[in-house]
Formats: structure tokens, C-alpha cells, sequence
RNA sequence: GCGGAAGUAGCUCAUUUGGUAGAGCGAUAGCCUUCCAAGCUAUAGGUGGCCGGUUCGAGCCCGGUCUUCCGCUCCA
């Protein structure tokens, strides 16, 4: 069963790369580990996906507005965020066991243990060097630290370390010409914190009222350690992330609120509850008073694909805090100036792309005229979110179908995405639509000139039905 | 990062013990046919991941390196 799923995987990865859908990143240089680039078809299924979006929250919400932030931001954004001080740190592998430690960790645990057996004062100024080389980024220093006073890994029992690295999941890059210190600028590692320092400036000049959301949809950057599974975690990702400000002490309220609405927001798209489950998060983040996953069943087990963050007036405060700026709501009801508090759903776009792509993949058998049956690989996506919406044939190249099915073609190309092809059999063609998804393929034949009816063939049935030229573009839109 | 496996045409793979690469599918053009991947003809496409070594000669042997996959690890 799990060789099973692990085949399905790698044959949906081919599938993405043999029909446009994704390639990985500068293929022709062997690839550069877990970035991936977006093909012709590929790209109109995750712009498709990102409108859903879009418009569900801001469209579908009176009291939800959008921006779109830089990637770059202040320094000094994550240093309020916390991302800096949280977000790198520095590790040491132990050689024999294999495992991995963060160097603070292993020697605080060194030092209580000390604490322990009654030698407080060694514990503490184990602890202060520590402190000290920790500050200086002295990792030379902190590994004869730790080789000095013989600290063992648990599981071997050893001290063959090897050398300390810093791990900082913040890519870096400098501004202006000059590479000072304080020209560093981070890539962000999420887009929630663009849409925070704008909190002000949006709540002002859109003159909105609690409780309100700001939504963004952006490239976010981690330099992850280990990063797999095709577009699952890649090192340059998007997000979709909305910030729904609301008065302290009802955050419980809305967080209920959006964990519901966000689920249903998946299964709107047709996908079986039963491929989605919430998770909700035992250890907390540093920001969060609640928090939980919804978590969908990829080919490789239920992964988070959004997360739903009670993040309380953790950000507001730190920014304020930061900035000497305040960062409170005057409520003319009751009066009263306070810091929002937040609920946050947050959902990896990629994420959401392979779970579509993934759950619409599906090999099924097709009867043939002989009784034998053959094997068709068909994208079942939504047809709001298929690249094509319609696929245009001329069953032959000649006796002018192909003159009546271009005129189709530019009659219906103004109002979606359309696919013309002459070229090969019209199985082929069908075939070739199946494998990107496109729901609906018309065929103009002989009797078209006759009556100007054309045949309409569905994608998941493999039905046809006889509909008239004039009713195309209105049945196609009903289907949208 | 550690361990294991792999890298030959767009894809799936061949190439018997080292003698400068083939097939199927796919693609393109044409013919014939026309409602579920039909047939025929022709064409294009590879300095065998990359670098180095051994050898008269390396896709094949050796070393390094990059990338991918699997397992561990990591993942506010």
C-alpha cells in the first residue's frame, strides 16, 4: 500500500514536468535543490487557485481588504517579529548517533545536570561562557566548551562531535553598494508581518472598523535545512495569508470562526471531507494562544497545508514596541484605545496546488470497442481551476471545419481559456485534454455545417452531447 | 547533515567480459482515415550529469563533484 502511494507520487511529479505543469528550477543546470518553476500549465492552475482565494476573501467579505507588501522589509521587522532571535541557531551533530543538537540545549542540559549533583557555581559559569561565546558567534570557542567538559550525546554516549554550524533559516542580502552590518536585509519568511506594519495606513485609508482582515498573497523565503517532497517545502514559496483583526477577548469567537469557514473553503472545491482532518498544535509558538492545522492527505500522509494562528496582540505590540509607534484602535463605541488582537489562516500555495493536482490525478480504465480495456490518465480538477476551460476540434483539417471552429474559438477566447488543435485523431486530442484537465472538448464535424450544432464531450464521463454554437460560451460559463 | 540507491534522446528503458550509442512511446512535416492515444512515409533530437584519473581506447573501471529519490534528522 505505502509503495503504492509512493509510486503514485512519483508518477504525478512526471506528470507535472511532461504536461507543463511544473519543472524543477534551472532544469538544464541539473536542477537547484527544492525550487520549482511553474510551466504554461502549470501557472494558469495556480493563478486559478489564487483567485479562488482572492475572491473568497475579499470579494465574498465586506470587511476584508487586500495589499501586497515588498519582500524586502526593515531590519528591524524581525527583530520585533522575533524571527531573528528565533529563527537561527547555532547546531552541532553528534558523529556516532547521528543526532542533531542545538549547542544551547545541549549545554544548558549539561549545566542543570551539574545543578544536580550540587555544583552550582560550575553551572553557572558554564552557563555565563556559554552566554558569552553565544553573543561573540565564537563556535570554535563553544565546541572546545563542550569537548572541555566532556558533554556527551544521550544516545551514544560519545563526545564526537562534529563542528558547530548556524543554522539561519533567514536568507540574507545586503542593500547599497557597500556591505555593512546595517545594510543587511532579510528576504522575508513570511508575508504576515507585511501586512501588520501596514496595519495603520490600511485601517486608516480604507477607514475600517474591528473587526476587519488584510489579505496578501506572496513569495516568502526559507533557507531550509532539509527541504523535500517535490513542492511541498521548497525553499522559495507563496503564500496566501489573511490577518483578521478583532477586539481582545473574542479572538476564541473568530478563531472558531475561521478554523470553520477555512475548511469549508477546501471543501467547496468537490475534494472528500474525508481527505482533510484539523490538527490542532500541542506546543504552542511563541505568539499564539491557539493554533491548528488543516491538514490534507497527500500521497506521502496527512500534511499541513494551512494553519489557523490565534496570534493574540503578540506582532502589534512587539512592532509598537519597536517602532515607538502606537498601534492602537480607537473603538468609538466603548471609547477605549487598545491593540487588536489576531487571527491568522495562513495557506502554502504550492501546498494547495499539489493537493488539487494530487487528488484530481487519477488513472482509471476505458472500455474498448474490442472489450479490451486501456488505461486513461485524467486530471479531475474543478473546472474553475483547469488551465483550459474548453478545447476546440475540427474533427478533420479540411471540407472548412476548420474555418467554423476558429470562429468558435474567438467568439469563446474573450470570455475563458481555450485550447485549439487540428493536428492527430480525435482520441488523441481528447486524451492529451484529459491529461491537463480541460473539462469540456467540442468537436465540429459535417453536420455542424448542417445545422451549426457541435458535439460537447465531458472530461469525466467521456459523455457527449449535441448542443448548438450559439448556446457554447453560455453553457461553458454556467460551468465556472 | 548522515546512510542507501540512481543519473544514457522530451518520457520509459536497452547497449552481454572497456572498442567513440539503439528501441518503443512522444515531437515535427506529409499522406490516408475520422468521435476516444489507428496506419504509412520522412525528419529532428544524445561531447552518456559534470570534472579528473587509469588505458592504445571509457557510457562501462577508479576518484571527486552536482542533482534527484528513499530512510533518518530538521521543519516558530
Amino acid at each position: 500500500m505505502e509503495s503504492k502511494k509512493e509510486s503514485n507520487f512519483q508518477k504525478i511529479i512526471a506528470h507535472a514536468k511532461e504536461y507543463g505543469f511544473i519543472y524543477p528550477s534551472s532544469d538544464i543546470y541539473d536542477g537547484l535543490s527544492a525550487v520549482y518553476d511553474y510551466g504554461p500549465t502549470g501557472c494558469e492552475l495556480k493563478k486559478n487557485i489564487k483567485d479562488y482565494w482572492w475572491k473568497s476573501m475579499t470579494q465574498m467579505h465586506q470587511n476584508i481588504v487586500g495589499i501586497d507588501a515588498a519582500i524586502f522589509m526593515h531590519p528591524t521587522t524581525w527583530k520585533a517579529s522575533g524571527h531573528v532571535d528565533n529563527f537561527s541557531d547555532p547546531m552541532i551533530d553528534n558523529k556516532d548517533s547521528q543526532k542533531r543538537y542545538r549547542v544551547d540545549h545541549l549545554i544548558e542540559n549539561y549545566s542543570s545536570e551539574l545543578e544536580q549533583k550540587g555544583l552550582e557555581k560550575e553551572a553557572r559559569d558554564l552557563i555565563n561562557l556559554m552566554d558569552l561565546h553565544l553573543k561573540n558567534e565564537d563556535f570554535s570557542a563553544l565546541k572546545a566548551l563542550i569537548l572541555s567538559h566532556n558533554i556527551k550525546c544521550q544516545v551514544s554516549n560519545t563526545c564526537n562531535w562534529t563542528d558547530i554550524r548556524q543554522f539561519n533559516l533567514m536568507f540574507k542580502t545586503e542593500i547599497g553598494s557597500v556591505a555593512e552590518e546595517a545594510n543587511t536585509l532579510y528576504l522575508r519568511p513570511e508575508t504576515a508581518q507585511g501586512i501588520f506594519v501596514n496595519f495603520l495606513n490600511v485601517q486608516k485609508s480604507s477607514r475600517l472598523k474591528l473587526p476587519f482582515g488584510i489579505a496578501q498573497i506572496g513569495k516568502a523565503f526559507r533557507n531550509e535545512i532539509v527541504a523535500r517532497q517535490f513542492i511541498f517545502r521548497m525553499r522559495e514559496f507563496e503564500q496566501m495569508e489573511m490577518q483578521f483583526f478583532i477586539p481582545p477577548g473574542t479572538q476564541k469567537k473568530w478563531f472558531e470562526y475561521w478554523k470553520e469557514t477555512r475548511l469549508n473553503w477546501h471543501l467547496s472545491l468537490g475534494t472528500p471531507h474525508s481527505k482533510y482532518q484539523y490538527k490542532p498544535h500541542v506546543k504552542l509558538a511563541h505568539y499564539a494562544d491557539a493554533a491548528v492545522d488543516i491538514e490534507f492527505e497527500f500521497p506521502f500522509g496527512f500534511k499541513e497545508v494551512e494553519g489557523i494562528h490565534s496570534r493574540t496582540d503578540y506582532d502589534l505590540s512587539r512592532h509598537q514596541e519597536f517602532s515607538k509607534k502606537k498601534m492602537t484602535y480607537f473603538d468609538p463605541e466603548t471609547n477605549q484605545h487598545f491593540i487588536p488582537y489576531v487571527i491568522e489562516t495562513s495557506i502554502g500555495l504550492d501546498r494547495m496546488f499539489l493537493a488539487i493536482l494530487s487528488q484530481a490525478y487519477t488513472e482509471e480504465p476505458v472500455p474498448k470497442e474490442d472489450g479490451s480495456t486501456e488505461e486513461r490518465i485524467v486530471l479531475k480538477l474543478p473546472t474553475k481551476l483547469a488551465p483550459y476551460k474548453l478545447a476546440i476540434f475540427p474533427l478533420t483539417k479540411k471540407d472548412g471545419l476548420p474555418e467554423i471552429a476558429q470562429t468558435i474559438y474567438k467568439e469563446c477566447q474573450t470570455s475563458f481559456y481555450c485550447f485549439y488543435e487540428e493536428k492527430d485523431s480525435i482520441g488523441k486530442r481528447y486524451r492529451r485534454q484529459d491529461a491537463i484537465g480541460t473539462p469540456c472538448c467540442v468537436t465540429i464535424d459535417h453536420q455542424s455545417k448542417e445545422d451549426q450544432t457541435v458535439t460537447i464531450r465531458h472530461r469525466d464521463t467521456m459523455l457527449q452531447e449535441r448542443v448548438a454554437i450559439k448556446d457554447l460560451k453560455m453553457l461553458i460559463n454556467s460551468y465556472l
